[in-house]
DNA sequence: TAGTGGTCTAGACCACATG
DNA sequence: ATGTGGTCTAGACCACTAC
């Protein structure tokens, strides 16, 4: 083989034409999109590596070194001697994706669900801005409580655009078992694939106290989720208040 | 050529031998050996691939993958055309590699650094036991002070091995210009490589309160960071009390 | 111009899963 | 036995940095 790269687009270069990208990432942007236009759904596999690389007239290299990418953003899965697959909330088996919650010793981890709310009303004026809703759109605002073995641990309001979700109540909520961003996947076509949380330590006021069972006042810790999907789209805005005296929050640096 | 992987080490089979590891795993580990060895120093290049590969007599390709390996896991820094460099708390500009308290809007990020304290005496019980100490070995504790534009935000209690910094003092503490992680590097030989934080919320005691200029009682975040060096030895232990009135703590969930 | 990392290819063989 | 992802090789060329 004479020269190496051959863009799947050719130049074109429509105005202010960014610098080519490594086919790879051509590759990866079309997996994206395909991803997002649904064409292989939450929990099925993709096409197999020399499947890709005959279809977008690539080397098996190139597939997989796009596919690795993917794998490492946690929207692709491999299984050796089995397929690639698309990522998904259900069977995140023993640990839920996003929940950094973990029990002190002792303790046992935050899996009851009690749904508290859920209602469709305008989006508050912060609420709008942070899920880039038009002023005054329609959210819904799902309450819920989680506990560990009877005791409240968690208090969470999850803001979503009205119009992703659209038949979302609280019987659905309560009826289904298993993450709710599993529900969100199999009911609505929304899938998170990554967020940003902010976190700090606040008092607990009066109303919360009493979901949490714990005096007004006490220390809670205030955690702000941003959620994103494909495209960085925002589409949940949750926050949640932990009583950290049987729990903590885990992170990893590096 | 015919076959393929010829492991580095020849089969010899002791007892429990764990399954073959791929070839640049192998590579992998070699080149761990050398940065802990102190082969190469925290901010200047490694060999080349092409140098590494005639050392290991593999091909490029296997060095490059456990290169590529090593630099998400944030021991090298690749910098095209110029080579790959052993990754450092120094220069890790603007931003401190570990630090995740970020400014809220208007407010600015905690770099005034005072020390309060810098002793050595034996680690109690529960620190020996995280930092892996034979009960009753030496250790140091420091004690200091993160403010932003003079406001308080960050009372850290530090704790190290004694055995490891031996002539830590106050005087090097506050003579130092930089993040305190390169002092670590520069002046004692420990790398930071990785670490772990819990996170909680906790009401400030009086002592605390006042250090931080706050009314006891408040809520503030606590960060117990475990830091780890090559091969996960614990090496220092980390506990801070953050004031979130004007930070929060972010993080990125994927 | 030479050296470095970055991309791409083509083909071999291995390890795992399934029928 | 077949198909999947996983490893490894050898060699080409590109992009960036330095002298």
């Amino acid at each position: 083989m004479s020269s190496a790269a051959q863009p799947i687009e050719p130049p074109a270069d429509a105005g202010a034409a960014p610098a080519f990208s490594p086919l790879y990432q051509q590759i990866k942007a079309l997996l994206v999109r395909s991803l997002q236009g649904g064409e292989w759904k939450p929990g099925e596999s993709i096409p197999s590596e020399l499947e890709l690389a005959a279809r977008f007239k690539v080397s098996q290299g190139t597939v997989r070194k796009a596919i690795d990418e993917l794998a490492a953003d946690g929207l692709l899965v491999r299984k050796q001697g089995k397929g690639t697959f698309v990522a998904t909330h259900a069977e995140e088996h023993v640990q839920y994706r996003f929940l950094r919650l973990t029990p002190e010793e002792g303790a046992s981890p935050p899996v009851e669900r009690r749904v508290l709310d859920c209602r469709r009303l305008r989006a508050p004026a912060d609420v709008a801005r942070t899920l880039e809703l038009k002023s005054g759109e329609a959210a819904v605002l799902v309450r819920r409580l989680l506990s560990a073995q009877g005791k409240p641990v968690v208090l969470d309001d999850i803001w979503l655009p009205g119009a992703l979700f659209k038949g979302l109540t609280v019987e659905k909520l309560t009826g289904w078992r298993g993450p709710m961003y599993e529900l969100f996947e199999s009911e609505f076509g929304v899938r998170m694939i990554r967020a940003e949380e902010q976190i700090r330590a606040v008092a607990a006021d009066a109303a919360t106290a009493q979901w949490l069972e714990v005096a007004a006042g006490t220390p809670l810790l205030s955690v702000e989720r941003l959620s994103r999907t494909y495209g960085d789209k925002p589409v949940e805005l949750r926050r949640g208040l932990y009583n950290t005296a049987q729990h903590h929050y885990r992170n990893e640096l590096s």
